[in-house]
Order: structure tokens, then C-alpha cells, then sequence
DNA sequence: CTATCTGTTATATATAATATATAACAGATA
DNA sequence: TATCTGTTATATATTATATATAACAGATAG
């Protein structure tokens, strides 16, 4: 587990957490099947409270990246959305690596980025809805 | 002013109010010089505390997208950061659609694509200080 | 001059989200 | 049986968000 806290940034540091599992599962760097440390163990290496942990390993769940099994431990589930992600990294990942380059060549900030993607994912959200 | 706010989104109030405007700057249809309501009218046409008006005007002047005047108004101020963010959308903006419409058909969340930003922009920071 | 419009400041209150701390419970397992 | 799991419960602290009310001070239109 390559993965760190800023205690200082603005995102939560359950989110945190989660963003970096997301993230190990969409490169590959995690796979089906592979167990995560428990609950006690990351806070212990995060230096984070248990329920930090737990908090993130339920929005894990929730959202199907990971199994939690009582007692037994929690392994990682690369299902359907993972996988989507892992695909959309392969076909599109470089186009939206060079359009990032290019607002960072700009010095656009990442939170107007963001706004813009919301932005134009509200549009699209919209044109979808429009045609059923 | 097309300006709404959601308040159940979990998008606090007044970055709804913050992000409208620098929609509407990028967009063009804001520019440079035009009024803003006052805190005032604006709270009460979006049915919002002045208060909550303020601390978007505040947050919209320090990234140097309005001008306050006290006691005389408040004006878009369309300068670089404005223009960076509208240029980059007329350069840029197709491709970036071209891959947000692209991720929404494969049902990627929004929160899974913002956090897969936020690593790309990591990497490009990474190498652009190595550069230096 | 006066009334009214600006943003601003101050104070108080309420709610929700985040994070920690401590303890105990219950199932699985070596 | 001892120890590891996730889980539940309770309590506390901090911060962010939002509202409410009141007053202040500068600009301006009447």
C-alpha cells in the first residue's frame, strides 16, 4: 500500500483514502481478490483513528470497489464500475492527460477545472435525459 | 442573472453561487465591466442570506474575477484568470466534452472521474517541477 | 440635507460533517 | 483459548456552512 494523508488538505481524509484504493484499482496496481490491511492496521500506518478506515472501507462498499466480510477481512472486488474505469483509462486516458497539460499550461486552476467539468457533465446529463 | 442554487446538493451554497458566475464569465455571458446584483438582491432572488452573497463575492474577488467597490457595487472584472478560462474552453473545450461524454457512457461516476483529475494534475505538477 | 442604496463588521445561534477516543461485542481462526 | 477481524455505541471536539439581527460608513440620487 503506497498510499498517504495530507492532513492538511481540504479533502476529508476518509475520501482520501478512498480516492487512493480507487485509484490503485484503476491502474491495476490493485486486483480482484487482493486483501486490504484491516481497519486498525492502516490507521496505525496512516497514523488515522480506526473509524477514519472504516468510514472509507463502507463508501468502498457502498459503492462496489471492495468486499467486507466480518471478521474476516476485506478484499478488493474489481467489478463492473472498476473495471469501466480501468477501461476508460486505457481508451481515454491520454486525451484527457493532454487536455489537462493544456489547462495547466494556461494556469487554470484546479478548482475552475472542476467547476467545468461539472459544468459540462450537467450539459450532457441533460441532453441524455432529453432523448428518453 | 440565469443564477439557481440546489439546496439539497452537497455543494456548499455559496461555491453554487461562486461557480454560476464564473460559468457565466467563461461563458461570455458575463463580461468584462457588467454589474452584479447587490449582496442584497441577490440573496433575495436566490431566497439566501446576504451573507451567504458576500462570502461568494469575497471568494470571487480574491481569485480576481469581480471587483468590489464599497458602498458603490460590484463588477465583472474579465481579466487574466477570466481569459485563460475562456480561451482554454475555445481551444480545448471540444476535446474536453469529446472525453467527459465518453466517461458518461461508461457510466463513470462523477466523483471517480474528479479524483482521476486530481491524479493526472498530481503527475503533471510532479513533472513540471522535476523540470525545474 | 436627507433618504436610500452600497459593502462591511459584529454577535449570536444552529446544524452538519469530520475526526478522535474508548470500550465493548461477536464471529472467524490459528 | 487467545487473537485477529469488522461492528456498534457513546462521548467529545473542531470546523464549515448558513442564518438572523443589528449597526456602521461611504456613495449617491432626490
Amino acid at each position: 500500500m503506497q498510499l498517504s494523508v495530507d492532513f492538511h488538505s481540504e479533502k476529508p481524509i476518509y475520501q482520501q483514502i478512498r480516492d487512493g484504493i480507487v485509484t490503485g484499482i484503476a491502474s491495476g496496481t490493485l486486483q480482484d481478490g487482493d486483501p486490504l490491511p484491516s481497519v486498525r492496521a492502516l490507521g496505525m500506518e496512516l497514523g488515522v483513528n480506526l473509524h477514519t478506515v472504516n468510514k472509507a472501507y463502507k463508501l468502498l462498499q457502498s459503492e462496489g470497489f471492495i468486499e467486507i466480510q466480518r471478521s474476516r477481512g476485506t478484499q478488493v472486488k474489481a467489478g463492473k464500475t472498476a473495471q469501466n474505469a480501468a477501461e476508460f483509462l486505457q481508451t481515454s486516458g491520454s486525451a484527457l492527460r493532454a487536455v489537462l497539460a493544456e489547462a495547466m499550461r494556461r494556469g487554470i486552476d484546479r478548482a475552475v477545472l472542476h467547476q467545468m467539468i461539472d459544468h459540462f457533465y450537467d450539459q450532457l446529463e441533460g441532453e441524455n435525459h432529453a432523448k428518453h
